[in-house]
Order: C-alpha cells, then sequence, then structure tokens
DNA sequence: TTGTGTTTTATTGCCTCC
DNA sequence: GGAGGCAATAAAACACAA
C-alpha cells in the first residue's frame, strides 16, 4: 500500500515504485561518502554489520585498480559535458532503470560508452536514493518533534487537573468536617445526610466544572 | 597557492534473476 | 553461467577558505 510518506522513484513506462526508506551534529563530521552509508535503507536504523533475513557479506578483497593499460584505455576518468549530463538527467527523469537497447541509444546519442551511460545511471540512482532517504530522516524528525510536544501539552495538562483534584478533595474534607461538626440544614430531603444543601451544591459545581474541562481537553485531542 | 572537503565518474565484488 | 543491479570504495575533478 502507498503512503503519503512514500517515495517514488521513476521507472520505465513512467510508473512509480515505492521505495522504502534517512545526529546532526555526528553529520556535520562526517564525509557525504561515509553519511551515505549511515542509514539502512530499509529499517531507517543505523547500519549493522549483520543484516537479519540476508545473507552475512564476506570480506572483500580488492584487487588494485586496473589504471591504464597497455592502450592506456582503463581507469580514465572523462568528465561529462554539461550537454550529456542535463540530456542523462532528463532520460532519468522518466526512467531510473534503462533497458539495453535503451541504454545503447542513449549512448550513441551522447556519444558515450554504453558502459557509461549505465554507471552513469547506477550512480545516480544511489544519489536519488541518498537524498530520499535524507527526506524521509527530515520528515520523520519532524513527526517526532510535534510528538514531544503534544506529550509535554498532555503532561502540562495532566498535572494541572491533579492539582484540582487534590483542591477537590480537601474542599470535600472541608465540608465533611464542618457537617460532622453539627451543622445541619433544616428540611433536609436526605434525612441521615452528612452533608449540608450547601455542601452537596459546592461539591456538584465543582464536580460539573472538572468534567466539563475533561470533555474540553478531550474534544481538542480528537479533533 | 595549497590544503581540505565534496561531488562525480569508475571499479570491484557479491547477489539475484532468468 | 551470464547479465545487470547494488553497496562499497577509489580516485579524479571541482569548490573554496585561509
Amino acid at each position: 500500500m502507498m503512503t503519503s510518506n512514500m517515495v517514488t522513484m521513476p521507472v520505465n513506462g513512467g510508473h512509480n515504485f515505492p521505495v522504502q526508506g534517512g545526529d546532526d551534529q555526528l553529520m556535520m563530521f562526517l564525509s557525504s561518502q561515509q553519511q551515505k552509508c549511515l542509514f539502512d535503507p530499509v529499517t531507517l536504523g543505523p547500519k549493522t554489520e549483520d543484516q537479519p533475513g540476508k545473507a552475512v557479506k564476506k570480506q572483500r578483497k580488492r584487487k588494485p585498480k586496473n589504471r591504464g593499460g597497455e592502450n592506456g584505455a582503463g581507469y580514465g576518468k572523462r568528465k561529462l559535458t554539461d550537454y550529456q549530463a542535463v540530456q542523462l538527467e532528463l532520460c532519468f527523469e522518466s526512467e531510473a532503470k534503462l533497458e539495453t537497447e535503451r541504454k545503447e541509444t542513449i549512448a550513441a546519442e551522447l556519444e558515450l560508452e554504453p558502459r557509461q551511460v549505465a554507471v552513469w545511471f547506477q550512480n545516480r540512482r544511489a544519489r536519488w536514493k541518498c537524498k530520499k532517504l535524507e527526506d524521509e530522516f527530515a520528515n520523520l524528525r519532524t513527526s517526532h518533534q510535534c510528538v514531544l510536544a503534544q506529550k509535554a501539552q498532555l503532561e502540562a495538562q495532566v498535572s494541572e487537573l491533579s492539582g484540582r483534584l487534590v483542591e477537590a478533595e480537601s474542599e470535600l474534607q472541608r465540608l465533611s468536617a464542618r457537617c460532622e461538626s453539627g451543622i445541619s440544614v433544616e428540611n433536609s430531603s436526605t434525612p441521615g445526610s452528612s452533608l449540608s444543601m450547601e455542601g452537596v451544591q459546592l461539591l456538584e459545581n465543582g464536580y460539573a466544572q472538572v468534567m466539563d474541562d475533561y470533555w474540553m481537553s478531550n474534544l481538542y485531542e480528537m479533533m
């Protein structure tokens, strides 16, 4: 199911598919390459060595890079022209993954090696993923801050209502004490009641007020 | 100019799918 | 088994402050 928080990526045919999920001070000290690997894209949590459900990767043994073979055609970094970059960007907007045929067409049009086009798309997808991860992280952080603010607001309400409850209880005790000390009301409808009419009225008013406040505050929460 | 950080292009190794 | 994808990484290219 697609939610508003889910991000989409352009794919063949212009359709979008959801891509699962991105401490500022810490991030400031990390290079972009280090930041890239901070979050696990699935759990949005910090990356761990062993991801559950995934085969544990073996330690890689890297060979030294091939920097120019006999003909000098090895590791030679060729910066793309602005035109090439813009055209590739336009292609990526409509389709983030290329069919072999399409890749070859683009390569021919831009006078690039098909491999360069493939590499460019691969790197572009990686950048796109990072960007989305950052966006999602920012959204989650904002949501978290809102929840914290609501929590603080509710705690303040609980505190205030608790105070009023204590006041009401002490008022109740004070009135009970007055009744017990001999103040009674003539024509009481409840013979044997230890509360005066004044006391009953005060209690009813206080209770009604507390209930009003309670429902009002809950009404705000529901809205 | 130079040191340093960031971005871009390319490679490598592993994995999945057909 | 080969093609293609991705993560991790290397290194050139670039930006920019000191």
